[in-house]
DNA sequence: GTATTTTGTTTGGCATACCTAACTTTTTTA
DNA sequence: TAAAAAAGTTAGGTATGCCAAACAAAATAC
């Protein structure tokens, strides 16, 4: 368990790009392709007969091009992280949109599938759990800029947040 | 600013094995660094040449291999990151220490100084907030194995951490 | 339906980064 | 100190992945 897709990072992108054209505009173009990812078309024709041989997308000479379910798989996979990555950074680690999409874009080749996992079940822990949740999250931006907790606003913060939760839960039985 | 180097993730791995050596064994040997990296010997004096001409080693052929201070700093910068991403990885996420490294050794080279200073600042976040904190961490084990919060024990737990506070302010108020 | 434009392909070249194997220098050992 | 071993370098080769530019096919326009 390394990588995954065992891929370059390069035709992960593709896959990607691929996947993403075929979602918007129906058919991936050669130069559709070549746009998105910043490249010449005489680098797709390569990188093309390279994923067409390793059975990831359905290519001829002057065919238009569609993943085969393989690289479909592969595609969803990458796209799966990239979006839960941008979500972390921008979200939690509050990272301007911008940064957080690059970001994500180079950490999705990297990421292991557990390391993955474990990021979007965390993801879900702060989300979910009452100890913290997106007003919890809204904090950190205080702790960032201020460098230090005002220590003095703890307790409240905390009896703030045991009530909110009884206040909740309270309204939830209501509705039983 | 992008990977802040400029280097690609090749010749980063080399500085932070050479700073590494100079660190423990004093003086890094080519045979010492092809070994930590997996290389041939062969592959070593290539990078050297390489890095020796960005000005980042002191290299001569036959001769000891040292960073330079320019080096120095980037290796540094490396190394810091992998430190941070592994306790990050490990401390938090909980992923195992092998994948956590590894993990760690990859993402070093493609997460951006903005997205890293976040992340460290958010891992200070979690372990000072009186709302978080270790044993708030090691609770995530739990939501990652139950895949579900066990609702019911929520408010406990909320009463508990605010307990926990009160106590702790307490005792420090003591000693002052 | 032919000419023009667009799109796609091919070719040759460049840079990185690795390998193997032959060779040289340095170090060790006898 | 001379032979043997170890360490380092060089040379030639492979694979990726990009570019630019010449070329071919397909689509569009007239």
């Amino acid at each position: 368990m390394k990588k995954g897709s065992g891929l370059s990072e390069s035709l992960e992108d593709y896959l990607e790009v691929i996947l993403d054209l075929e979602k918007t505009g129906k058919v991936a173009r050669a130069k559709d392709i070549a746009e998105k990812l910043g490249v010449q078309r005489g680098s797709v024709t390569g990188a093309l007969k390279s994923l067409e041989a390793k059975g990831l997308v359905n290519y001829a000479p002057y065919s238009y091009i569609t993943l085969t379910p393989k690289g479909g798989k592969i595609a969803r996979e990458i796209t799966r992280r990239h979006a839960g990555l941008r979500d972390f950074l921008y979200k939690v680690l509050q990272v301007d949109a911008e940064t957080a999409n690059a970001t994500a874009c180079r950490m999705e080749h990297v990421i292991d599938a557990t390391t993955m996992e474990r990021l979007m079940s965390f993801f879900d822990y702060i989300n979910t759990c009452p100890r913290t949740g997106p007003e919890w999250v809204e904090n950190f931006t205080a702790h960032c800029s201020s460098k230090r907790h005002d220590r003095g606003e703890c307790d409240q913060c905390l009896s703030a947040c045991l009530a909110r939760h009884r206040k909740k839960a309270g309204t939830m039985d209501e509705h039983e």
